[in-house]
DNA sequence: ACAGAATGCAAACAAATGTTCCATGTTTTC
DNA sequence: GAAAACATGGAACATTTGTTTGCATTCTGT
């Protein structure tokens, strides 16, 4: 696979820099830190892990090697979802978070955390970071965040989204609880669907 | 809250700009991209969101302005657990991720994909991906990454961690399975806890 | 051993970029 | 309304940084 020689310990050092600075190195620094005597060689060996795929790099603009594939993707954390109205309003942000782009690819996404246990027999729990791409419309079986605009509920939810003869049904992934299938349909609104999640022990 | 003015236009700008390029904006980046006529405008606008507490800045290095907070660890993805012996052996790296630093805070973390369903109970289903801190001790009741040294069994494997009675005790999260007590308690290593999961919708 | 390629270095240059100083217009304060 | 504080701009300056060029050294295959 790699070898890990010269050119690899460039490419890790730009990859911890990156990391420890939140920007990248420039050549000078990499030659600094690696011991190499002239920016001439440092400048080489990007270009060199640059033609074999490694990084990306503008030219003329300083410190902008950046390592291919690492790329993040922002979402902020809008709120609690399924107690009050987080979603619409931008002043309910709690922060963004850097999610990797390989995982959760996507546009417009947001977190939610989750509250209650109406979807735990989809494995989705109390306190989990659900991430959620902005849309208005979902396939059967897709899990959704869904609001009523009639006010009939208490804000947004977390369900599982079916079609069933023309009606929506919102169904809840917990043996306890009943599916819903909302009076007034044109009240239903889909505010995203869920495409992954977060959780962290404590 | 925030005032939305000309100063979090700027806030705003160099978090896009660093989303899409992977490398914070100069000063006549902002300039151009919000219409300032002067370098010295920008700048300023820069020094008061560092004395506000929204970036950081390295002094006279070149496009250094990051925005605080926003910070990532990275992380490798060294392999599937309960499968082989992945996680020892660097050459099984299948690329790393970022993850947010808000989320998942340690110093040595790895990725592992979870095969199998012996910790479905505890919400960790076949196909997470979990973030192992790689530690050689647990806890009591902490989910753990354990090993066997002496071959009598496939790799490595999630299990939570008791010790009872002065023994180890790996206690599968799944009505199904039983303990495990290893007969060869030396052999036992623990290469980390778990301390969080990724999921990711198809 | 030899040619040629690859590697590394030193030095210089050019461009990008951070920083400063001062002037001017605008708002706030008393 | 005057004075002070603030916001913005123009221009220059200083530093950082990318890039080029030419030369020495080492490696490679024949």
């Amino acid at each position: 696979m790699i070898k890990h020689d010269k050119l690899m310990e460039v490419f890790e050092y730009i990859r911890r820099y990156n990391d420890d600075n939140g920007f990248p190195p420039s050549v000078r620094d990499i030659c600094a830190a690696l011991n190499i005597k002239s920016t001439a060689t440092a400048y080489d060996y990007i270009n060199r892990l640059r033609d074999q795929g490694y990084l990306d790099k503008s030219s003329k603009k300083n410190r902008s090697v950046v390592v291919r594939g690492s790329s993040v993707v922002r979402a902020p954390l809008l709120g609690v979802v399924n107690a009050g109205q987080p979603i619409l309003a931008v002043e309910n942000n709690e922060g963004y978070y850097s999610l990797p782009e390989a995982e959760f690819k996507g546009d417009d996404l947001f977190l939610l955390r989750v509250h209650g246990e109406s979807m735990i027999d989809a494995g989705i729990y109390d306190g989990d970071k659900i991430i959620v791409k902005r849309q208005e419309n979902a396939e059967n079986g897709e899990i959704v965040i869904a609001m009523f605009d009639d006010g009939t509920m208490d804000g947004a939810t977390v369900k599982r989204f079916y079609k069933r003869d023309g009606k929506i049904v919102l169904h809840p992934e917990n043996s306890t609880m009943e599916d819903i299938i909302p009076e007034n349909q044109e009240s239903v609104r889909i505010l995203g669907k869920v495409i992954g999640l977060m959780r962290s022990f404590r």
